[in-house]
DNA sequence: TATCATTTTTACCGTTTGGTCAAATCTCTT
DNA sequence: AAGAGATTTGACCAAACGGTAAAAATGATA
């Protein structure tokens, strides 16, 4: 599959974009993440893009000039969003410190940026057909990083003993989790569909169970 | 959307069914479940479901009369592996050995059906058009009864102060993060594409968060 | 207001899609 | 071995798909 790389111009190749050009350009990545992040790649269709963005196929594709550069424009904007959180874990602070707020940071992530968290879901799903690369070297590079924070603090006992990268993946999960799967969230808790209340009393069980501790009695006996 | 309701037989209306209507059945819904559960509902498509299933689209076509009847199939069958770790709680146990072994279930379940799960993962990204009514009843009564569970021993003071419904969402989300995220887990940890020797460092992670304590030293000052 | 580049539309093209049909083949029973 | 029923195939269809070409309409600028 192709992987990100060129950031190609489609309008001509003029350096400034137009007033229109812009407008035109945000209309269709607002619409092609909502289809996107709904159908995944391969579900989603130019029609549908073009019908959602209010403009005609082949105007569509005057500006985007394939369903490849898209999807490739928006994951490219997605990766930055993912990282960014993850970026901020300093070794200097508390370890409740620090894990609390990235996972604070990436709830409000969650919150903000729900079809973007589906995008990369989807993307998952696929198998990674177009972020392998990305997985392979940015992020991995940046959670070996951060894992070794993780276990400089397990060192000094300030931490539980554990593998930190399959901390990260509990605490991804949890988060986008109310994303990605959120309208099973609402069913469960009987709200409707665009009620996105239940985002306080999730940071409230993140913080318990990152945070705090979820047993209160003795395991056995 | 279509809801999952009728159990309608293809081939003619035979009560019995033959070696061979058993036979291609099988082989037909194992290659949807792949192609279904990479791709989701519209990204699938019968030729890829035929060609992968070595059999041609118009004999396909004989056993399910439709793309729909095929993925109704797969979800019918699904409904019944996603809620069997969860109907196990009892309220008799300690909630350390109930929810130890609820997540132990449900990480064995992710390892064993990992299509499974990303079917179930692509139709809530997509908006569960076929299941919302299975999560909006049968679901939410089942998580409604466990829910209950939980918050008995919370009134006992033997579970931490939470959501109940939260938690299980905390439960689902990192078990089924192992199968639906498995090519980023692979990624990052560095392992080959069909490597999942990552379980058991998983089951030894979800034990440290949800019934041991992850932060050891004191949070401020 | 005339000019020129940008933007939009109309009409298409070849391929893929979900699905049908009747004929051909196979399998099982007698 | 023959007949009936089950299975498989090839040829096909209309719609949807990703994408193109060129003309028409619009916008900016002088």
């Amino acid at each position: 599959m192709t992987q990100i790389s060129t950031t190609g111009k489609s309008p001509k190749n003029s350096r400034t974009k137009t007033r229109i050009q812009k407008e035109n350009e945000t209309r269709i990545l607002t619409a092609a993440l909502d289809v996107f992040s709904e159908n995944g790649f391969r579900g989603a269709t130019l029609d549908r893009i073009a019908s959602t963005a209010d403009m005609s196929k082949p105007n569509l594709l005057y500006y985007f000039k394939s369903k490849e550069e898209i999807h490739v424009a928006l994951l490219t904007d997605l990766l930055d969003v993912w990282l960014a959180p993850l970026r901020e874990i300093s070794p200097h602070g508390e370890p409740a410190d620090e894990i609390g707020s990235y996972i604070r940071r990436k709830l409000d992530s969650s919150r903000q940026f729900p079809r973007e968290s589906r995008l990369f879901a989807n993307e998952m799903l696929a198998g990674a057909p177009h972020i392998g690369g990305f997985l392979q070297s940015e992020l991995k590079q940046l959670v070996d990083e951060k894992a070794a924070i993780f276990q400089g603090w397990i060192d000094q006992q300030r931490l539980a003993p554990c593998d930190p990268r399959h901390l990260l993946f509990a605490i991804w999960s949890t988060t986008q989790h109310y994303a990605d799967f959120s309208v099973q969230v609402r069913h469960v808790l009987g709200l409707q569909p665009g009620d996105v209340s239940y985002y306080d009393e999730a940071a409230r069980m993140l913080e318990t169970l990152f945070l705090g501790q979820l047993m209160l009695a003795p395991r056995n006996g």
